[in-house]
RNA sequence: GCCCGAGUGGCGGAAUUGGUAGACGCAACGGACUUAAAAUCCGUUGAGGUUUUGCCUCGUGCCGGUUCGAUUCCGGCCUCGGGCACCA
């Protein structure tokens, strides 16, 4: 027990370095207790070691830690682990540019992480940490790639795929933001490449689907998001019979199959691997090959643009449109892209804005087949995309266009040339990476038997230590012959190592299953501990991995789910994406340099302050601009809070010794109600007594169900406003102990899962035993919590005239003659006639009077 | 272009179910304490008006609607942020 001594002064420096040693000594991180209490998954994405944690590290991991802090306090047994995603572009950038190895610098980069992290009061149980880069984790990652292979849902194959050339790297579309590369920012090419991808997109309906489950957990702009990405869209599949070579017909994908009667061209994405080989005459060839040259040159993002103007030329050969027969020339356009839908369109310039200004341009008639009133318009200056009526459609004239959506594609259907089809944006998802830092992928090719996934019991596939690691286009490894060359597992022949590694984005789309065994050595994760624990209840992290981590962490869970090794759907029920922290108008980031970083604060105010501030600072969600001043203002609050509190221990202290009549030296009280219940207490020591159990309502609603931290503080804030007014007002004789203690200890408590060090020490410092971080939640007493009077407002034509307080639960004849009675009520009613009278329990009155 | 959010004092924000708009904090100003400063404490702080210790009018992006009553609900617009995007 520690006795009080001369502590006047807040210095979190002090107390802070001591108790983190305390916390580690006693264990006080880990939150988990017994497997009877109900359980809670409390989970924050976890960091790339790329150095130290930047201020939006901070506010994601204190959120979560607050959450798992007093659910932990409210009898639950907590899982909130903490681990490196350690593999990957920015551990191995960091670490080319200080001419380190990537394991060294992100081991290193791991040790100060751990350290701040420490050092800002997280309760994560570091014995139970994962690095992603270790064998032991990555080969587990090996393992699902070969599950994925066997399943089916790992497949190489040639593509067009994404190429940084300043990371010499693939990257997946979801690394792609805006055509540039979601790492270094620079442009991102096309090349095509044979590489392995898992098929996520045979997930994209479930994917839609299983978004029912996340309704209740997940902000709806996350799953927009993911809609969007997705990118869903019904249509109908419609082929068109290539004229002139029998056999050869070419499929399309249209939502408007309404419109097929307005087709007058067809056109095929230029890289369309058709092209060439219906292409018959030399003097089309060279021309085609001018127009090839010319888009090749242009750039994903002014192909992309609406603005570049659009260009193709004629193939020299025709498409019939089943539906009525039409011959139509096939052309190809720097507008149609390879990789969406067939790679082929039906065009309709009369109904498609670009397919107009193409039309336009090279003079292909243009065939009006919707109509918004029936007429048929000669001319128009633009496409008409809306609803209307079918019209120069044959039998399906007249008809609406919605109507006609369906009836065309049955039609179709009967004549075996289309059928109704769904098109997803969802692509395939490119797991191979050029680069050095990451798992190896566990493939062998041999020359006799092609394609040899690694046994199992050869795993892990290890990450040579010694290579020059240096990205040059081809993977480092592929130029590291100790690695590359290997016997076949199957046939005993020459073979030679896959020597692409795998995106990081794989590494962590299961690590969270892998938390809950960390140390099995048989299995990525034992049965019995992921039943127990997974779903992860309460998921926290930035929303830019809304199409990325959050989409693959899903498709993840739904194959395992499918393969039988998991009992759930969907990994995170619930899902609180945090708000960016800004400065000076800009998200903070080291590129920019308007930054600052967590540990000048927790090394100028303390880990309290800094926590304080960022839950303060605005509602958890939403986007926040730094302020310097505003740190100082937390730091006033503590230091507000610590000079209170010790004030309320001495006075505890020195009453106790004089037999003080009110005082009651027992703590806790079993039934604190009677205690309360047999003293006289006054006015403000009422009103004392029912701010804390309002404010521990509140804290807890405001903490779990709202996520509103900010308000939670506030609330606190007030309850310390009140306790100083009956310090002051109040002289010490005449103050009752016994409220003060239970005010006291409750308000530390309060504070504990937000200000971990100030309220443990404080709470020692009373000469309580053992942690505060062990002391269940208070709850409160609603009965204690409800207000005596409440203040009626007194309205006349909703206009706010006079208010009175009166006690809770007034009937309402009663109010009504108070408001009747009220000197300035009548001032607006006097003389005039009362039309309505309108009460409202425990809120307001409105008389309403013809005016 | 389509989809999702958001818009409240000098600033961050609060108002949880349609019922007192501006809680809590920051900044600013005035005062107390001090030789002085820091720290601390007290007071003022949406705008305008006024017969000034009280009261009145206006006020939650803009226009309109529903309602006794709207920051909150509905319709239309504006601005900002985000997602998708020559996506067929």
């Amino acid at each position: 027990m520690e006795k009080i001594s001369v502590n006047k002064f807040y210095k979190p420096e002090e107390i802070e370095e001591k108790l983190t040693k305390k916390w580690e000594r006693e264990k006080i991180y880990s939150l988990k207790s017994d497997k009877s209490d109900p359980k809670y998954y409390v989970l924050e994405m976890f960091p790339y070691p790329s150095g130290e944690p930047h201020m939006g590290h901070a506010r994601n991991y204190i959120i979560g830690d607050v959450i798992a802090k007093v659910l932990s306090r409210k009898g639950y047994n907590i899982l909130h682990p903490i681990g490196f995603d350690a593999f990957g572009l920015p551990a191995e950038n960091a670490a080319i540019k200080n001419g380190m190895h990537p394991r060294e610098s992100t081991m290193a980069n791991i040790d100060r992480m751990r350290k701040a992290l420490k050092r800002i009061g997280m309760s994560y149980d570091f014995d139970d940490e994962i690095i992603t880069s270790d064998p032991d984790y990555y080969k587990w990652t090996q393992w699902f790639f070969l599950m994925f292979y066997k399943m089916g849902m790992a497949e190489k194959k040639e593509a067009p795929v994404n190429w940084c050339n300043s990371c010499q790297t693939v990257l997946a579309n979801e690394q792609v933001i805006s055509g540039r590369c979601e790492r270094c920012d620079s442009l991102v090419g096309k090349r095509i490449l044979s590489q392995w991808f898992l098929k996520i997109s045979g997930y994209a309906q479930r994917l839609l689907d299983d978004m029912k489950l996340l309704k209740e957990g997940w902000p709806e702009r996350v799953l927009t998001i993911q809609r969007n990405w997705i990118g869903r869209s019904e249509g109908a599949m419609v082929d068109f019979k290539l004229s002139g070579s029998e056999g050869i017909s070419i499929p399309v994908f249209t939502t408007r199959p309404d419109t097929l009667f307005g087709v007058t061209f067809f056109i095929l994405a230029p890289e369309h691997p058709l092209v060439d080989k219906i292409v018959e005459s030399e003097d089309y060839k060279k021309e085609i090959e001018k127009v090839k040259n010319i888009i090749s040159g242009q750039s994903d993002i002014e192909r992309g643009s609406a603005e570049i103007e659009k260009i193709g030329c004629f193939t020299g050969r025709y498409v019939i449109n089943t539906l009525n027969g039409r011959e139509v020339p096939v052309w190809i356009a720097n507008y149609v892209l390879l990789e969406y839908g067939t790679g082929a369109i039906m065009a309709v310039p009369a109904h498609d804005q670009r397919d107009f200004e193409f039309a336009s341009k090279y003079g292909i008639p243009i065939i009006e087949v919707i109509s918004p009133d029936g007429e048929s318009h000669r001319k128009r200056s633009a496409a008409y995309s809306g609803e209307g009526i079918m019209i120069n459609s044959g039998k399906f004239s007249g008809t609406s266009s919605e109507k006609g959506r369906k009836d065309v594609t049955s039609y179709l259907e009967e004549k075996g040339i289309g059928k109704f089809y769904v098109n997803y944006k969802l692509r395939d998802w490119l797991i191979s990476r050029q680069r050095y830092w990451g798992a190896p992928i566990p493939i062998i090719y041999c020359e006799e038997c092609g394609i040899v996934p690694v046994p199992e019991k050869d795993l892990p596939v290890l990450l040579p230590y010694d290579v020059d690691f240096k990205p040059k286009g081809l993977s480092p490894l592929f130029y590291c012959d100790g690695f590359v060359n290997t016997t076949c597992p199957q046939c005993g022949g020459k073979a030679k190592r896959e020597t692409d590694t795998m995106d990081t984005f794989v590494c962590s789309s299961w690590y969270f299953l892998r938390y809950c065994s960390p140390h099995n050595d048989k299995a990525a994760f034992d049965s019995k501990e992921v039943d127990y624990w997974m779903p992860v209840d309460q998921y926290v992290g930035g929303i830019e991995h809304a199409s990325m981590h959050l989409i693959y962490a899903r498709f993840f869970i739904k194959v395992l789910y499918d393969s039988g090794l998991l009992k759930f759907k969907e990994p995170f029920i619930k899902y609180f994406p945090h708000g960016i922290v800004y400065l000076g108008g800009q998200k903070m980031s080291k590129s920019k340099g308007n930054i600052v970083n967590p540990s000048e604060i927790y090394n100028k105010y303390g880990a309290d302050a800094l926590r304080l501030y960022i839950l303060f600072m605005g509602p958890a969600d939403s986007p926040v601009e730094w302020s310097d001043s505003g740190v100082e203002g937390a730091n006033r609050f503590l230091n507000r809070v610590w000079r209170l509190v010790i004030k309320n221990i001495e006075l505890i202290d020195n009453i106790k010794s004089t037999h003080n009549e009110r005082n009651d030296p027992e703590y806790p009280g079993k039934d604190i109600k009677d205690k309360f219940k047999n003293m006289k207490l006054s006015r403000l020591e009422m009103e004392l007594y029912r701010k804390l159990h309002q404010t521990i309502k509140k804290v807890t609603n405001d903490i779990l169900v709202r996520f509103n931290f900010n308000t939670a503080i506030s609330a606190v804030m007030e309850l310390v406003n009140l306790i100083y007014k009956y310090q002051e007002e109040v002289p010490d004789s005449k103050k009752n102990t016994s409220l003060v203690k239970e005010l006291t200890w409750k308000l530390l408590i309060l504070l504990s899962p937000i200000t971990p060090f100030i309220a443990e020490e404080l709470w020692l410092k009373a000469g309580n035993t053992g942690s505060i971080h062990r002391v269940r939640w208070p709850d409160y007493d609603p009965e204690i919590a409800r207000e005596e009077l409440v203040t009626i407002v007194f309205q006349v034509n909703g206009k706010l005239r006079d208010r009175m307080d009166l006690p809770v639960d007034t009937p309402a004849e009663e109010i009504k003659k108070h408001v009747l009675s009220s000197e300035k009520v009548k001032h607006y009613t006097d003389g005039k006639e009362i039309i309505k009278e309108i009460v409202v329990p425990n809120k307001l009155v409105n008389i309403v009077v013809k005016s």
